[in-house]
DNA sequence: TCTGGGGTCCTAGGACCC
DNA sequence: TCTGGGGTCCTAGGACCC
């Protein structure tokens, strides 16, 4: 019923726009590489917690050359370092061949955040629109700088998004994939398609083509549980989604299921936006065993309260609302919060609501531990009203005004507004 | 594969209000 | 008052993403 090969200037169905979405290959490993050449070609293993020498923590990106020994992202560094033991003792250990081992490395966000920077800066050069999704990936709306057209068999745009990736590669070292289609997740399915370094085009009016043969988990916003799930209904692939019958999928999956039975038939008609402002900051951390030590526990929730609070304020973000996570074996995750009746800034009170909600969990096995502040507040208005600008108009308690040195307990003050 | 850290969105029940 | 219906906020949990 779709008859559009020819892809005349302005004359597609709807105009269809034109999105890149680019991502990173093994963006931290790549970082790390690019900084230590000598690590190029080589097996690289970015670990979070991971101390040197240490097995702790967890693979956060494994280079190709690692994955290929079994390395996989999220693992626990112990057991990859069973796949790929480190390069410094397969040397010295006469049963090990140093040709199968790899260079580890802690996880440095701050140095990758500034090699992404220049790798947005180019970004925001090449695009009209560009929507920062994490530290390595991006999406863009090139509509207004290329076209759809075919030259010589190739898609305009084809040319256009070779040109964004080779700047990234030329001016900043580091490889990317990039999917070029009418909507954002046939662009995000694109660039992971072929990675790495890849460049796939999805053209308007093949996008269910593209999607159809597919497993269901390509599918953004389609994990593990929802394929399998699926699957017990017989849907296996991208195209059995596409031909299901739409309200099973949304009695089954409610909202959610109405999202991904769209973007299975390329249904996307989501603009590329700048994002937005955060909704929530966290910090969280594990143990590196299990502990029930409560004092240990309360130490570890005073330690991220103040660091969670320390970043609120370096965004000059106000919260309404503070939680806490709580990890118990095997894997149960507990979230507990409070919401108070103003928005405030106040790592004190931050430090004694976290710690008051940890009470309950008094003398469990805990794992890990985690921080969160929610219903945030940005801008001058909010830090009017808390530093009490106009605070004789202002309810009682938006405008905490304790002294540092008045000794009060602020969480006393807050039970007293409840 | 016994599990790291930082986020988003959705759901569902209960409180509370009109 | 024990009977509606609608709306919003709060909390806890779950799935998913990078």
């Amino acid at each position: 019923m779709t008859d559009e090969g020819g892809t005349l200037p302005g004359a597609g169905d709807d105009d269809p726009r034109i999105v890149c979405h680019v991502d990173m290959d093994c963006f931290y490993a790549s970082c790390e590489r690019l900084r230590e050449p000598e690590l190029r070609g080589e097996p690289v293993v970015v670990g979070m917690g991971y101390e040197s020498g240490e097995p702790h923590g967890a693979v956060a990106t494994a280079s190709y050359e690692a994955r290929a020994y079994g390395v996989e992202s999220a693992q626990p560094v112990s057991q990859a370092l069973e796949r790929l033991p480190r390069k410094t003792v397969a040397r010295e250990d006469r049963t090990l061949d140093p040709a199968d081992a790899g260079y580890y490395r802690p996880v440095d966000l701050d140095y990758y955040r500034e090699v992404a920077d220049e790798i947005k800066a180019i970004l925001h050069e090449c695009a009209g629109r560009v929507r920062e999704v994490s530290v390595d990936e991006a999406y863009l709306d090139v509509t207004e700088r290329t076209a759809w057209d075919v030259v010589d068999g190739r898609p305009l745009a084809e040319g256009y998004a070779r040109y964004v990736k080779e700047r990234i590669a030329r001016e900043v070292g580091v490889p990317a994939s990039v999917g070029v289609a009418p909507t954002m997740s046939a662009a995000k399915v694109a660039s992971d398609h072929d990675k790495p370094d890849g460049l796939v085009v999805v053209e308007p009016g093949t996008v269910r083509d593209f999607f159809d043969p597919l497993p269901v988990e390509a599918v953004h916003g389609v994990g593990p549980v929802t394929a399998r799930e699926l699957g017990e209904m017989g849907i296996e692939t991208a195209g059995d989604l596409s031909a299901a019958d739409p309200t099973a999928i949304r009695e089954r999956f409610g909202e959610r299921g109405r999202t991904f039975y769209d973007r299975a038939r390329g249904n996307d008609d989501r603009a590329v936006t700048p994002t937005g402002r955060p909704k929530s900051l966290s910090r969280e951390s594990a143990f590196t065993e299990a502990t029930a030590d409560a004092e240990r526990q309360r130490e570890t929730v005073s330690g991220l309260a103040a660091d969670v609070a320390e970043r609120a304020e370096g965004k000059g973000a106000l919260y309404r609302t503070i939680g806490i996570k709580v990890v118990t074996p095997p894997y149960d995750v507990h979230t507990r919060e409070r919401s108070l009746p103003g928005p405030v800034a106040d790592a004190d009170l931050v430090r004694e609501v976290a710690g008051d909600l940890l009470a309950e969990f008094e003398g469990d096995t805990i794992r890990k531990l985690g921080v969160r502040v929610s219903n945030l507040q940005f801008g001058a208005a909010a830090q009017a009203r808390l530093d009490g600008w106009d605070g004789d108009d202002a309810p009682a308690g938006t405008t905490p005004d304790r002294s540092p040195t008045d000794g009060q307990s602020s969480l006393a003050d807050f039970d007293g507004w409840e």
